[in-house]
DNA sequence: TATTGACCTCAAGTCGACTTGAATTGTTAC
DNA sequence: GTAACAATTCAAGTCGACTTGAGGTCAATA
């Protein structure tokens, strides 16, 4: 089992090594050992910090990752939780593809301004009602708002 | 047409009103005038509202959405960006798709860690495939490294 | 007419996820 | 043995997208 230094797991990844720091860190992984200051990593953490790096452009939050894909390889949530994060990235799915279709509309439609072209507006209506089927996070608006 | 004070969006759209007020700013909405001090819209930034709140929830910048969706209607964009970050959509739908699927994968299999499980490997895998189809932003990585 | 309450502006603060910089330490090459 | 060099630590800084707070203003009610 081979070890790497923060330079080759860096070079190999695409993960800054001051991010990889930051990451373990937070304990999203962990270094083996140290040969003196340097830490030596596990062949592993390529795969863990692909992990990490596809759970952050799907917008989740550090805390959020290391809880799904700890580096002790079992995760920190119940099944059930697991279960509703799927379920909110099937919703969140749903949302781009249908901000993939207005912008691929806005790209090609003639109308002067996509709000007034029907099509548009049905392609909004559309993600509303996709919308509408399960709230996920209700934003609080300012108290001045009851 | 009915104008709206800014309580009234905020209500209707969930938006805060200090958040109307940053996309003003920002010029991502525009406002019809003011009864005193107070701000009224023209029901048709409901519409843009609900179009800004998506772009952000897929991970676009507010300076992004303003220039898909300004309150001209009329994208500040060439067609063909246009169709770039549609396909970059497309690409971050494959990317979540499999993260759902290791999410799931990973609620139900009962591997004592996943790392270990043939199938989340091969999800992994896959996701990686994905990833390399397309290099969309390449991250810089610090200058310890070449 | 005086008060109220919603809304206003503007500057400063917050949050997450890093990055940057300065000073330090250990390994390796000469 | 000493100079180079890569990594290290720790504190502070940055960036985007707002939020918060203090103090001000106006239209509508009492």
């Amino acid at each position: 089992m081979k070890l790497l230094d923060i330079s080759e797991v860096s070079k190999q990844t695409g993960v800054a090594a001051s991010a990889i720091r930051h990451y373990e860190e937070k304990g999203l992984i962990t270094s083996l050992g140290r040969r003196g200051l340097k830490r030596l990593f596990n062949a592993e953490v390529l795969d863990q910090l692909a992990l990490i790096t596809l759970g952050k452009t799907a917008g989740f939050a550090l805390d959020d990752i290391g809880k799904m894909f700890g580096p002790d390889g079992r995760p920190a949530l119940s099944r059930s939780s697991l279960h509703l994060k799927a379920d909110d990235l099937d919703r969140q799915i749903d949302r781009l593809s249908a901000l993939r279709d207005m912008i691929r509309h806005v790209a090609d439609c003639p109308a002067p301004t996509h709000m007034e072209c029907p099509k548009f507006q049905q392609l909004i209506r559309i993600s509303n009602r996709r919308k509408r089927g399960r709230e996920e996070k209700k934003r609080v608006p300012e108290r001045n708002n009851p």
